[in-house]
DNA sequence: GTGAAAGCGCTAACAC
DNA sequence: GTGTTAGCGCTTTCAC
């Protein structure tokens, strides 16, 4: 034990106010100081009121650094998103945020990159902070990857999919399903010669794919996909109507898979004297704020992202704290929002 | 020193690889092990040689929470917004992020709202885990809070934003010659009926006024502001011009606090067969990616948002590796980019 | 260049 | 209900 005075070597703490000092003004052991503030129910009222005007007083800050090393429960979580700015994954960081801030948790945030480059480094700097655990929207890349997290037993959640082989938990919706629904949905409407713009990135990919058959088991002539770099800004959209106009002069539907890529289009159509929805229907995927209020307004596929972000909130909560989680896998569909752009 | 087997009582550990299990099978001291990790050039090369493959062999993780605890370093960085889904701090924080994750620290996301409810709570988990320093984008509300920061000791770097009274480091602009350089740049123009789009922020508050009291310097007409709440939206950019041509029907130039707004703003004259810029010119705020490729592309405000973010870390990288920080006030500037809808 | 000891601030495990 | 003790996994301090 170190005596506070005239020892010869000890190293100098942080000057800051610890619960040692906050026990000791209230005259309790540190464990009984603890208790008060994370298990209250297991002191008496008395010590309670003691504590809590010690912490009053001190302005006591407990360090989290230090409860996690020894509870290992960090009280922290992991968010890996492919980048920041695509606006899509937004929605839910949002939501992930807040309902974890509302029990206590914080988010750590990474950029993984479309490109996978990172992933490593980001994945060792995540695990090293031993997260409560780890909320993955956008793909995981490496095979590697899924196993390092596998065997740190950090809990993940996977979002925004829905793989046949999930790590470990998954809240998403089918990608397959959107495209051969938005091609349903146009042939039903009339639309003869389909077309897509689609983003560089796995998912969306998929979703036009499942368009692009989905239009080929109607009878519907080949559909043209034009495919852009990730992120999907308007810019590639206004790009990828041109180039789909030089491949496909008759095309009467595109579908983007991104409204940003979808304004886009809509943009261009304009520009060029296209009548949207008479010459051209737009469909878009997201439903971002501002789809429904563009003129005309944007016929889209609304994801419950905010709902995405609580439920993955949800599972590691339960996960972290012990208690059963019976159903690893939630199918959070989706849903074609029918507004006048087709 | 507890021994492995045979005792009584005796916590478990993670059951993970420490730093003492890699040094062990390394053959040296642990805290040689963690200088061949951590400071390479103390040891000797066969020393970094042997610790390097222990660690390939064992799979360590050096645990940062430990680490942090141990050294006052956690190499965490906390960033505060009012909420992530508003577009205009994205980037800002994406190259945060970013130039964090190069020099090894990590970003932990807190969300304040714009009302400054969440903002206690907030910053208490914040400076529980002893971040080595805080990046406030958007106002911090209470002054409390800001005692609160000072007194733990943290570095606070504050952007988007020029105050006279800096908590302890800032980057940002002056929100004011922002209004007044537009004012005078829509005067320029030969507009002469002047009305502004105003999210229900501060910084954007400021603008909005100086851009008023320029207008009136120049001796043009009371200009109207229409407040929206914020995050401001496309949808709030439609409404606020229907309020405006019902305030002053004769406007021909309108300020938007965002990028969105003028969106929305645009939007709204073309339902109504007003011609942009024609009739009325539009500038926006924020120069977000889509504002070139819009049609007519957006005259608009351009923040270095990526430059602000880089240069927070900077500060805050350069104070927690114990280097003197020069100038602890920045001002990154602003510039208005001319396009054809103003 | 390397190591032994001590301890960062907290909580789990075990008494009483 | 409260206290004692022993660590969580790492790095600092001091010594060689």
């Amino acid at each position: 034990m170190a005596d506070s005075e005239g020892t010869r070597r000890t190293r100098r703490g942080s000057g800051g106010v610890t619960l040692h000092d906050v026990a000791k003004l209230a005259g309790v052991a540190p464990i009984t100081a603890s208790r008060a503030l994370n298990s209250p129910a297991q002191v008496s009222a008395e010590v309670r009121q003691k504590v809590g005007e010690a912490v009053a007083r001190t302005g006591y800050v407990p360090n989290l650094l230090a409860g996690g090393l020894a509870s290992r429960r960090s009280r922290l979580v992991a968010a890996v998103v492919p980048t920041i700015s695509g606006p899509v994954f937004l929605e839910t960081v949002q939501a992930l945020t807040e309902s974890l801030a509302e029990r206590g948790y914080q988010l750590m945030l990474g950029q993984a990159g479309y490109t996978g480059s990172r992933e490593d480094a980001l994945l060792e700097a995540i695990i090293g902070r031993r997260p409560d655990g780890i909320v993955l929207t956008g793909i995981l890349h490496s095979i590697e990857g899924r196993k390092r997290l596998l065997a740190a037993g950090i809990p993940v959640v996977e979002t925004w999919d829905l793989t046949p082989t999930p790590i470990d938990m998954l809240v998403g919706f089918s990608h397959v399903e959107v495209g051969r629904s938005v091609a349903e949905y146009l042939h039903r409407k009339g639309r003869r010669q389909l077309g897509a713009v689609c983003g560089d990135d796995e998912r969306a990919k998929r979703r036009s794919w499942a368009f692009q058959a989905t239009a080929a088991t109607l009878g519907l002539p080949e559909v043209p996909i034009v495919a852009v770099p990730a992120p999907t800004t308007l810019r590639l959209g206004r790009e990828g109507l041109a180039t789909l106009l030089e491949t496909q002069p008759a095309v009467d539907a595109v579908f983007c898979s991104s409204d940003l890529l979808a304004l886009g289009v809509m943009t261009e159509a304009r520009a060029r004297g296209i009548r949207v929805p008479e010459q051209l229907a737009v469909v878009g995927f997201g439903d971002l704020d501002f789809a429904a209020d563009l003129d005309p307004a944007l016929t889209t596929v609304h994801i419950k992202a905010g709902a995405i972000g609580r439920q993955a909130a949800q599972f590691i909560i339960d996960r972290a704290e012990g208690r059963a989680v019976p159903q690893r896998v939630v199918d959070i569909g989706y849903s074609i929002i029918e507004r006048t752009s087709a």
